[in-house]
DNA sequence: GCACGCCCAATACCC
DNA sequence: ACGGGTATTGGGCGTGCG
């Protein structure tokens, strides 16, 4: 029989000495299901030194048996871009591939194993072009499901074939998010219960469990069962990854629990790129998600769910102090109250960005429990991988390799003061068409010693050249993702924009761009499979002569250039002139270069990288200041964010800084929410590991002693307060706060919102000495008359 | 003894 | 665990001054 069915989750099981792919996925019945494809054959390359090419297959067919190869094919492939021959060695299982790759890889005659390095699933999916998120056909015999937690199960008796069905099935997905009790300090699953847990379905459900006489073992099971009644295909939770699951799994086995809530009736484990994996199902966390969003700098799911502008939702009372609460009838109707909360508003997230986790999955290949997890380093390898693949190449290790610097993008100083009516034009995708342009690519580069021709492009400043002939990897991908981008834009300009074919293009755009953007960083990544130095260091090059060029037309066509940062130049808004800007940037480089952005008014200071503008929409940019960074306390943000806006707007100097004046005196006679003194650092290591002293780093000391678990990628939130010596003493976690009269405000005044201020209005001649002048002089005032 | 300049580590940002 | 370019802060240390 012929099934269609959505992939899911795919992975893998060892029996009876071979390795069967298990396909998890959803019919067009709405059916759960799981194929098993014993089709499958393990297989990875050899490439034989020259030398011995003639003779040593003869050798390992000797050896095949021990060696346990099923079979041994020549094949004809290519590794960065030559044709070579190969030979394919194929086994039955898994463990019989690495155990020969090992034997093999070392000896003499063995120039390179290729391919030993893909899991079984994944080198699947490439092999037989079946894709995650997508649906396929495929022809079965349906087999006794036991106990696996599915509605049906087959076994394959073909392959999977990709079919051009673009909808979702209609998923059953999971919220959840659980709360602990600990006396003190940050809980500890050794011995700290869970308390209180909760979970929302897309189904309605709202379900809680909890006990507060510290035995979670009901708890844990209540859930347990809950989620195999339910059976969700998608998991999601805010930080369950690294929380939520680790912290089940370690509390199931103190209680003695089968945690057996995978398809397949085991419990979840720690998988590829650190995150939980939940057989047959997509575990997801949203915290991955929220680490990628620039604009999301604490990375909790109340600014997610601000960001993806989720409307009234319940804010909900800082809870630091779990134990306290469960001490009374009230404090525990609050947590758990609380925690549905936030199990609602995880599912809301989700189900905003469900289209786009799908379409990330699918456009890279990777399966989506995975693509959410991974950095986008392996995004990029897994979409090379696949299209490498058709192109008939073999797939390159990562290899251990020392780290190269090179040049990078050209940054213009700006011309400091307040400017008027400033156009923003910009390459689109500078690096990717410049690559195309010039065929850059590990494959193409010619080497050093190779005289110049005129079938390669010299690259400005370097000394690399590339093959003009044939195209490149990179050039080919590019092509592919700007051709399939071009494609669904124009599919979109049919659609109505509130049906769900628009939203699953328009986020498939959004993924194609993501991984358009990232392959020029990719190809300087060490960890890169396909890393290149030359590449990722003529593509710069290259942007810089682009840039450079425009420039130059810039003063040929007498607009004066205000600023310049990589793909970017602000000049005087002459449309006329920057009309033929245009033509002849497009007819000497070959890029466009659009116009982005006008400013009606923008100003700039004398650092890069720092300005603020009104748009022709009177809204205000802020790009790279103070207001604009996660480590700069709200107050000093606050103040420079309206001192910007008087001075875009009104340009009034005075009123400037008739504002500052009365907000420091605010600060020094009102009492202000601590939240608004906060600073905000990541640890980058762990804390043992540094050798400095520093606040954040002494903050993070005391919450260790206080009990707090603490990892590197973690935000220490601290505040200085009152006392003397060094600033590192003064800082404190603001967990640990407990009167906000130890703030020290003056520190507060002269370290965070006259600096803050300062930055913009020294534009305007008010140096910082002045503003420190009088705020000393106010406070003077304040205290004598007080 | 300390103000000052300098260098460095650390961090966050821009494109 | 995608790149380089850049600004900024606070710690630490040496220097020169009084």
């Amino acid at each position: 029989m012929k099934i269609n069915f959505w992939l899911l989750d795919i992975d893998r099981e060892e029996s009876e000495g071979k390795t069967i792919i298990r396909l998890w996925g959803i019919t067009d019945k709405n059916e759960r299901i799981v194929i098993y494809d014993k089709t499958f054959q393990p297989s990875f390359y050899l490439l034989i030194k020259n030398e011995w090419i003639s003779t040593f297959l003869k050798k390992l067919e000797e050896e095949k048996e021990n060696l346990k190869i099923k079979e041994i094919l020549k094949e004809d492939k290519k590794f960065f871009g030559r044709k070579i021959e190969a030979l394919k060695l194929i086994f039955n299982s898994f463990e019989d591939l690495i155990k020969c790759s090992e034997k093999l890889t070392n000896r003499i005659e063995v120039a390179e194993c290729l391919e030993n390095d893909l899991r079984p699933a994944f080198k699947y999916m490439i092999e037989k072009n079946v894709i995650p998120c997508c649906w396929h056909e495929v022809e079965v015999k349906e087999i006794d499901k036991k106990t696996v937690m599915v509605d049906k199960a087959y076994e394959a008796v073909s392959s999977p074939n990709l079919i051009e069905k673009k909808d979702i099935p209609n998923l059953k997905i999971l919220s959840f998010s659980i709360t602990c009790y600990s006396k003190v300090g940050f809980p500890n699953p050794t011995k700290d219960p869970i308390i209180l847990i909760s979970a929302c379905t897309n189904f309605n459900d709202k379900k809680q469990f909890f006990v507060f006489n510290f035995n979670d073992k009901e708890v844990i099971n209540d859930f347990s069962r809950f989620i195999n009644e339910f059976n969700p295909d998608i998991i999601v939770g805010f930080n369950n990854n690294n929380f939520d699951w680790p912290y089940l799994i370690e509390r199931a086995e103190i209680n003695k629990i089968d945690l057996a809530i995978t398809r397949n009736g085991v419990k979840p484990h720690k998988s590829l790129y650190g995150h939980v994996s939940i057989a047959g199902r997509a575990n997801l966390d949203l915290l991955d998600f929220a680490k990628d969003i620039p604009e999301i700098k604490l990375e909790t799911l109340e600014e997610l769910a601000e960001f993806l502008k989720i409307e009234e939702f319940e804010s909900k009372p800082l809870i630091s102090n779990v134990s306290k609460y469960v001490e009374t009838e009230d404090g525990k109707k609050l947590l758990i109250k609380n925690s549905l909360i936030n199990a609602e508003l995880i599912l809301k997230c989700f189900k905003m960005l469900l289209e786009f986790f799908i379409q990330l999955s699918s456009v890279t290949g990777l399966p989506l429990d995975q693509v959410i997890a991974a950095p986008v380093g392996f995004r990029v390898d897994s979409y090379l991988i696949r299209q490498a693949y058709k192109l008939g190449e073999l797939i390159p290790k990562r290899k251990e390799q020392p780290y190269q610097s090179y040049k990078g993008g050209m940054v213009l100083s700006p011309k400091p003061g307040l400017h008027k009516n400033i156009a923003v034009l910009d390459f689109a995708s500078m690096y990717p068409n410049l690559m195309m342009l010039y065929n850059v690519s590990p494959d193409t580069l010619v080497s050093l010693n190779e005289p110049l021709n005129e079938n390669v492009f010299p690259i400005p400043e370097v000394e690399h050249k590339f093959r003009k002939e044939p195209p490149g990897l990179y050039k080919i991908v590019f092509s592919n993702l700007l051709a399939e981008r071009k494609k669904i834009n124009a599919q979109l300009n049919q659609l109505s924009p509130e049906s769900i074919e628009y939203k699953l293009l328009k986020e498939r755009s959004k993924a194609i761009k993501i991984i358009t953007n990232a392959c020029y960083g990719y190809a300087g990544w060490v960890g890169a499979r396909w890393y290149s130095k030359e590449v990722a260091e003529s593509a710069a090059a290259l942007g810089r002569k682009a840039i450079k060029e425009v420039i130059n037309i810039a003063s040929e066509e007498g607009l004066k250039v205000i600023y310049s940062d990589t793909d970017s130049v602000f000049i005087e808004n002459l449309p006329e002139k920057i009309k033929k800007l245009q033509e002849k940037t497009l007819n000497k480089i070959g890029v466009e270069i659009k116009v982005d952005k006008i400013y009606k008014k923008i100003i700039f200071t004398e650092a890069k990288k720092k300005y603020a503008g009104l748009t022709q929409e009177n809204t205000i940019d802020i790009v790279g200041m103070e207001a604009v960074r996660g480590d700069w306390a709200n107050i000093a943000k606050i103040v420079q964010r309206k001192i910007l806006e008087i001075m875009l707007i009104e340009e009034d100097l005075k009123k400037a800084l008739d504002y500052l004046k009365s907000f420091i005196k605010k600060l020094r006679k009102e009492k202000f929410d601590l939240k608004d003194f906060i600073l905000w650092k990541t640890l980058t290591k762990p804390v043992n590991e540094y050798e400095i002293k520093a606040p954040h780093i002494e903050a993070a000391k005391k919450l260790i002693q206080k009990g707090w678990r603490l990892t590197t990628g973690d935000k220490i939130g601290y505040v200085i307060i009152k006392g003397s010596g060094k600033l590192y003493e003064k800082a404190e976690p603001y967990e640990l706060v407990n009167n906000i009269e130890d703030i020290d405000v003056e520190y507060y005044i002269f370290h965070q919102v006259i600096p803050a201020a300062s930055r913009v209005l020294k534009v305007f001649g008010l140096s910082e000495k002045r503003l420190i002048d009088l705020a000393s002089a106010s406070s003077l005032i304040d205290f004598s008359s007080g």
